[in-house]
DNA sequence: AAGTTTATTGAAACGTTTTTTCAATAAGGG
DNA sequence: CCCTTATTGAAAAAACGTTTCAATAAACTT
């Protein structure tokens, strides 16, 4: 099949033993086009564009598979939750609460902030979620106008 | 009506202008008397316990109420999203993945992370959401035997 | 302590989202 | 190319959440 433009992630699906569909080849693509969380249904809309008969079931099952893989990741917020990003090496997300954009920053100085809880509950902490909600330049400006 | 017990976030919603109604009380009992996060449907188990004739309706009902007022605040959790746990002064959750117990932790210097994103990206930063997983010390005790 | 007003309630209907089932299909190894 | 079997999409079912509306009960007034 089509292994040419292959994204990275579909390396990674192959190496963990799963077929390259095309249905699955244009979740993916979707995921790499677009930095914004995505929710299922809008995977799906843009999936057709690439992969006419796509079943929305299948972009579940995918989105399912690409984060067991640590592949994406689920982008939590207040008004539309689930909604997925690829997941690069950190799973810090930046959303715009105008344009829903999610971007990803480096996150430092949270380990400080992680010793200093483990050390005063007893706790060990293995996983982190840290999502950042305002306004990207672009909305403040047009917010402004 | 029973004003005896009640909890701290009753005086709340009464001071908010709202009615202190049974179902409301019984829904705010079972947030008091659980650390750990409950989804809706939990909630609505344990109210009946309490106020038999509670609906289903009214404990979404409550707790968009209680969000609102920021009396509340949604847990979100990779296995089962969208659980409801009491919210102290600070809005940050240490949740353990073995007993999915889920408490609160201060959280100091976030404010300097925050303000480096800022800068870097341009954004304006308004909400943030922080979440810490891990195991409480009773489970770590549990998981070491 | 009753009467009055009006927010609040629960049942039912509805809409949306996600999962399950299953026969048909296509991926990829031989 | 053929064969095996993972994977697919349609349909049905289940889970989840919201809207509607007549009945109820909070809490203020008298
Ligand atoms: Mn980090
Ligand atoms: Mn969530
Ligand atoms: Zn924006
Ligand atoms: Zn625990």
């Amino acid at each position: 099949m089509a292994d040419l433009n292959a994204p990275p992630m579909a390396q990674a699906l192959r190496d963990a033993g799963y077929r390259l569909t095309q249905p699955r080849l244009a979740v993916l693509q979707v995921l790499d086009e677009n930095d914004a969380g995505l929710n299922p249904e809008a995977i799906y809309d843009r999936g057709r564009a690439i992969y006419p008969s796509l079943g929305l079931v299948t972009v579940y099952r995918t989105l399912d598979l690409l984060a067991e893989l640590g592949l994406v990741r689920r982008v939590h917020s207040e008004h539309r939750c689930h909604s997925y990003a690829s997941a690069g090496t950190d799973r810090h997300h930046l959303i715009c609460a105008g344009c829903h954009r999610v971007t990803e920053f480096p996150c430092n100085g949270l380990d400080a902030l992680i010793e200093a809880v483990r050390q005063q509950t007893g706790y060990t902490v293995t996983e982190h979620l840290l999502e950042l909600t305002g306004l990207c330049p672009a909305c403040q400006a047009s917010q402004a106008a």
